[in-house]
RNA sequence: GGAGGGGUUCCCGAGCGGUCAAAGGGAUCAGACUGUAAAUCUGACGGCUCAGCCUUCGGAGGUUCGAAUCCUCCCCCCUCCA
């Protein structure tokens, strides 16, 4: 099994390969092997975690394969069952091409858009009728459905599991046949989704697809999934000094993780680098390899070295930061008191806020900490604030 | 259709007539420490014309000197029975 070309790399990160054996018999077919990965047609505002699935798509294409982005634009209405028994909205068509749009802007940053097939589940699902759909709910169990860990927990503790909810699993695996899958890539929570796409294939007369998830990725924080509305998440359209900042954030722990997971770098010269930590060297330096790594993905190799630089500048040599925004704000024709400066100026949410933020010493004038929650600044300056050690800003009293 | 449980500040979750802008935890923000690490510690965490005032506890009324807490009606969520 060893002996198949490039099938470390290929394991690299994965969660779990069912079957291993099947992989490695499947890369000596010889041809491209058809690797499909499934994405929400809703979510095409991308962060660094979605990225862990693309990257191995990648891998596989490097190796010659094709990939198969499949929008799911008919499971969509079913949504993943997650036990709110809710069917959605369909989306329209131009909603869906808006999106898929977005999605190809956002993924070539990392796919070769040459080995890249992006397509539709609705294309099929569409065309099916009532009397198909029976067909192919003929072709699984409610025990097998009832398999499934969250129907299971549901059901053994008496909570609803709507109808629809086991059509998801169906279609996601019928799209498998549809496409003719050999590998199907997907997060850990879709396992199950991913063997039904197995189960169906040999219904179908196919040679079942190989099923390969990927872990979750942790956020920033370390500890929870990287999601938006956890605010943990480093999202590939953001600024490079963002990026750069964000990743320079995390904990050494998370680094190797994020090295696993999201460099492009071979195994060997990752080991090379955490042995370099071992003997001593400073992780915050091989953080900047990831951070720049990274930046220069979704930007520009230049864009990251100027990321660096301003980072070393800014925090490791307490320097201003390069570009500082410039608002204005209405003084009412006189002086202006400084809490309601610091609110215009977006630097702080509220008035309470900003006055809290001086009496905890996060204020800065010109340098110089702010003590005084009376002060006013006249109309006609200019003055530079700082707020925390990441917001600035030169505000311009009009 | 019937029975029961529940809706509290960003989230979870206490409170059950005054001492409640509302315990505790999480998230967040700030300060200290530092590698802007992480961890840790300290503090803050509705709004405002800010030592005072105003608006919050699903919604609308009511009782009371006083209500998140009691009453009435309504809306929403959940479970069980049919």
């Amino acid at each position: 099994m060893a002996s198949v070309e490039g099938l470390d790399e290929l394991k690299r990160g994965a969660h779990e390969i069912l079957l291993e054996e099947e992989l490695a018999d499947k890369l000596k077919l010889g041809r491209p092997l058809r690797i499909k990965a499934g994405f929400d047609p809703t979510a095409p505002d991308l962060h660094l975690g979605h990225t862990v699935l693309l990257n191995k798509l990648r891998q596989f294409q490097e190796r010659g394969h094709e990939a198969i982005f499949l929008i799911g634009d008919f499971t969509g209405m079913i949504g993943d069952p997650t036990g709110k028994n809710v069917t959605r909205r369909p989306l329209s068509r131009d909603e869906v091409i808006d999106n898929a749009r977005t999605y190809e802007a956002q993924i070539y940053k990392i796919l070769d858009p040459e080995k890249t097939l992006v397509m539709f589940n609705s294309s099929w699902m569409g065309e099916m009728d009532a009397a198909d759909l029976i067909q192919l709910a003929a072709k699984h169990t409610v025990a097998r459905m009832l398999e499934r860990d969250d129907f299971h927990k549901r059901y053994s503790a008496g909570q609803p599991i709507a109808i629809h909810e086991f059509l998801y699993p169906l279609v996601q695996g019928y799209d498998s046949v549809a496409l003719k899958a050999d590998v199907e890539l997907g997060g850990t929570d879709q396992k199950f989704n991913l063997l039904v796409g197995r189960e169906l294939q040999k219904h179908y007369g196919q040679p079942p697809q190989v099923v390969l998830t990927m872990p979750i990725l942790e956020g920033l924080d370390g500890v929870q999934k990287m999601s938006k509305s956890l605010d943990n998440y480093v999202g590939i359209t953001e600024p490079p000094g963002e990026m750069f900042g964000k990743l320079m954030s995390i904990s050494d722990a998370l680094m190797w993780r994020y090295f696993e997971l999201l460099s492009f770098r071979p195994l060997e010269e990752v080991e090379a680098l955490r042995r370099q930590v071992d003997e001593g060297a400073n992780p915050r330096d091989i953080k900047f390899e990831l951070a720049g790594e990274v930046v220069a993905r979704f930007h520009s190799p230049r864009a990251a070295e100027a990321a660096r630089e301003e980072f070393v500048a800014r925090f490791q040599k307490g320097a201003l930061p390069r570009e500082i925004p410039e608002v204005a704000v209405a003084g009412e024709g006189g002086a202006l008191p400084i809490a309601n400066l610091l609110k215009e100026a977006g630097l702080a949410r509220s008035t309470s806020e900003a006055l809290r933020l001086i009496a905890q010493g996060a204020v800065r004038m010109e340098g110089e900490r702010v003590e005084d929650r009376a002060l006013t600044v006249p109309a006609g300056d200019v003055r530079l604030f700082q707020v925390g050690k990441r917001r600035f800003a030169r505000v311009r009293v009009s």
